[in-house]
DNA sequence: TATGAATGAGGCTTCATTCAT
DNA sequence: CATGAATGAAGCCTCATTCAT
């Protein structure tokens, strides 16, 4: 038991980045193709390596879905909660500062994660919980703020949960809209989106 | 003769119906699940005939989800079209009627239709296009309310396409949402998810 | 049973074209496919009924082969036997004109035979002792022009057997040789083959 | 790597050594039956090993069809180039020698190769040019020694070509016609064969 | 650790055959 | 007579999974 509270080896250190080398690759194509339409031998191909080699690490393409959805929401989550503009200041600042780094890392970084979080429906019964669980947490960040400019009569909704979906479902949409797009005008689509969901909370452009 | 394409035979209208049969069922099953998670076997266990049976009607599985995806979209759209709601009055009484219809469509009838007009990554290639073109009729409807309303200074938008957008993606998420409620509170979610977005055109609740 | 010898009635002489019909085309396309690569659905097809209705003609697949290549096989074999040209004469004047006949058919008529005659082997079981036979039959008539010519001194050959089937078996590709041909060329083409044949009797050309 | 190519690894062979086992079955029951008449499973039972295993190898039934036809016609090939008996001396004898070894591998080691040889109709399209390919190397071989012939006034034909046609199809139907034969039998076929080909260009028996 | 090989279940598709109308 | 519909077996192919090395 103190063993496993102990510093990783270095070869558990290197199993670490082994698995995290694979989590990345899976998380990307299942974002891609979706769950089904991917399969091991994808993964392998990615990595370079073999399929048999993946059940080392994983014991099954559920394992290994899980496995991505939660690496991929937790870092997200992270991010989202350790950034600056997001800490103080007024509400309406903060939610859009939220709103725009949220978009971002779905647009720049994760078009796979439509997938992940939109559409449960296609993922094994198991994940379900989990996918749910990924996003409370993710809500709740948007959730505290929004409540907040609520509170102190800066923001006006309809109601808070139906303001925070829509903000979910648009945001998740964001990489398709901007499939075509390049450079300066991604920005400027990230811009726009994040100033219409700002209308959901009562905040004219 | 004097009608158009000449009359149906009795053979045919049955073929039509039991051909509505499928598409119905296979619409089903593929907004539950998505493209690739329904098999034809599964589609054919909820008609209760053998699988081989349905390529006597559909030269393959994606011509079935081509034709599932088309006829719900064209009945979904006629739907819209034709809501007298929708046809006059002030843009914000046509708009939110759209919206609740469409919001009520959605939630009431096709659950499915998330998955159809949603994600379409997980759709074969050729459907791609398909899928582009009813959306585009049926972002139509919508999209000259509210450029009407924002012509008439009853609207304020960002911009015209991120709205239509985010309403979109909202509501296509709405079954998913609504999954766990019965009854009037269905109804309630409804109202309060089309108020919340008729927020993305400058209307306060 | 005196029924049954009498003259066939209106009825029965449709039928009997009916099957005639059938079976060409169903000889057809086992000659230019194989037989097991045509599907019951291609001979319909080609005769503009359904499927299903050949069952009335015929009990099985294997039942409409059958037929088709004792059809096809009578057919050849009678316009052989009645040919003039290869009733009387010296026998060098009467084999050239069987190989020319044969040649002739098999090119410009039944390019189909190829596959009846040549490929026992991926017919049914039961149809080899009838295509046997058939051979049997036709075989028969050049035999006896070539042993009349070799009793009578004008042929020379290694074995009888193997001259007739080198000639069959070259006979039965020529459709394969001309595929490419057309016009005139055909006709020379079918010369040269059977002054090449006659070789095999020691005519020289 | 002083070798062309890099010498192949102890893995490499083996995999090498499966796959002309496969390529060996395959070609036996494609010749047997013919391509459309044999099943995967039909290969996989005679190496007794399950349908799946041979995805391993061949990407496809066609696939393993090709590299089937190619590996036999390949080795055939090379060996009636290498026969010392054809490397020289009179046409007539380099000839005979030829015709003997090549329907003494047709009809000992390769009953097979009727069906992939003779027959192309019943062959996927795209390898019917390496059909045809095969057929040109091949056919150059006895070319070559009959033009020779014919130049030096040995041979006399009607046509070198259609010499050369009647030749390969009697040739390809040797082993049909052995079919029933044993022991003696067969070799005394084998010289009537041949005795009778030579025939073809006016050797007299 | 990683790989090559093999497996078996399941999915798509074709097709001979049956049958009510 | 003929058709439309349906069936079920069989064929091709994919893929998650296992395992010896």
């Amino acid at each position: 038991m103190s063993a496993e509270q102990a510093a990783p080896s270095r070869i558990e250190r290197k199993r670490g980045r082994r698995i995290q080398e694979i989590l990345t690759a899976a998380a990307e194509l299942f974002g891609e193709r979706g769950y089904a339409a991917v399969s091991l031998e994808d993964v392998a191909e990615r990595l370079d390596v073999t399929k048999g080699s993946l059940y080392y690490y994983f014991a099954s393409k559920d394992a290994l879905g899980t496995a991505a959805i939660e690496t991929l929401g937790n870092e997200w989550t992270s991010r989202l909660e350790n950034l600056p503009a997001a800490q103080e200041g007024p509400p309406a600042a903060r939610l859009r500062a939220l709103l725009r780094e949220h978009i971002t890392i779905a647009v720049r970084e994760y078009p796979a994660a439509l997938g992940l979080f939109l559409v449960p429906r296609e993922w094994p019964r198991e994940q379900h919980e989990r996918i749910k669980e990924l996003r409370r947490r993710h809500d709740g960040l948007f959730r505290r703020v929004v409540e907040e400019g609520v509170a102190s009569g800066e923001f006006r909704v309809t109601d808070v949960g139906t303001a925070l979906q829509c903000m979910h479902a648009s945001m998740s949409q964001a990489p398709v809209w901007c499939e075509g797009l390049a450079g300066a005008a991604v920005d400027r689509a990230i811009e726009r989106l994040a100033d219409t969901l700002m209308m959901l909370v009562g905040q004219a452009p």
